[in-house]
DNA sequence: TCCTGCTATGCAACGAGTTGCATAGCAAGG
DNA sequence: CCTTGCTATGCAACTCGTTGCATAGCAGGA
């Protein structure tokens, strides 16, 4: 189970509160990986108590305080120990899939707004990768020779891969689109 | 939830028992969607129990009985509207970005292993992809121009999507694998 | 003033998925 | 004969993930 490892890597990368973690989860984290507000606080809760990480009460101005967490020696020892045992390649679920071999059962034309809108919301997950990348990966933040960051680096792959998955659905759904027309009304 | 989805959708495309469905699962349906023999057992006694599928007793020489189980109207009906609902696009859950993250907080070189072996299972993939399409969709299996099958054509799209997502892995654990490269050791 | 909306945290209940174990018949090999 | 292994089905316990709801402070607009 990694949504204990995608917190600790969270936090090592920037401490911070339960709720500020969620809306990473919905930001760059949650490229790869998803989790709800819900299952932030039990986990935080659960490596709190395992002394996994600490809390600071920081109190604000303007709004309600927050409780930072921060990664402690145990929690970076348990992260470490994860990141050196092997991990099962992950099981795929891909409800589209599903649904247009399914669709051979039904109308297969009468799928192809679900799958327009698949393609739009690629397209716009896309767009904002690129978007990403261009501000923090462009060639004008990178003018210094100096030696390679590997935080920065190893983000910089991840956000590739993310872009590499979207291109390959957008022209996957093109590909649907086009075997789903041939089965139009009147054909 | 899709796992009603994707056994109504498999006893459609072919009648069979729990067990067959799982192994099913392991192969072909796989590819997209994951479930083991417990959750098929459970969601079978309860469609049965809704009458969404029909059971038959298959007395077998050589081996145990089987109940074989095939779509009842219901379960057609079911599937249908299911059809005709949007989805939310997948939520993703790829540890391995995970660790490629966190391993800029550890020895990121020490990680090359494990991105090699799961190149390896994806290589394996694709070939097994390779060689389904080749048996199942080549063209000496095709010699006649009848009208365009679509159980068959969308079984081909979906598994075309396989071979597409399978390609972009590959390439991307080069990606991944010349970056860490770049932090091995003595750099 | 009241309503909406954002930050911030949390409980309780439920449903889905995983793991370990159990049974039972038959085949094949040592 | 005994063990191993495959087909075939299932229970029980547990963990993980989802959903609905609740609280509470403060900001901004109608």
């Amino acid at each position: 189970m990694a949504l204990d490892h995608a917190i600790l890597v969270s936090l090592l990368e920037k401490p911070g509160s339960g709720y500020e973690l969620a809306r990473r989860f919905e930001r760059s984290i949650g490229y790869f990986w998803t989790a709800t507000h819900q299952q932030i606080y039990r986990v935080l809760k659960r490596m709190e108590s395992d002394g996994w990480i600490d809390v600071r009460d920081v109190p604000q101005q303007g709004r309600p305080d927050k409780k930072e967490y921060s990664v402690a020696g145990p929690g970076r020892d348990a992260l470490s120990a994860w990141l050196g045992e092997p991990i099962e390649p992950e099981s795929v679920r891909h409800d589209l899939a599903v649904k247009i071999r399914g669709a051979a059962f039904d109308d297969p034309a009468a799928l192809i707004g679900e799958v327009e809108r698949h393609r739009r919301a690629h397209t716009d997950r896309l767009a904002h990768y690129l978007a990403g990348e261009a501000r923090d990966f462009g060639e004008p933040g990178r003018p210094f020779d100096g030696p390679p960051d590997a935080e920065r680096e190893l983000q910089h792959v991840v956000l590739r891969g993310g872009i590499a998955y979207e291109r390959m659905m957008i022209a996957w759904l093109d590909d649907v689109l086009a075997t789903l027309a041939r089965f139009e009304a009147g054909h």
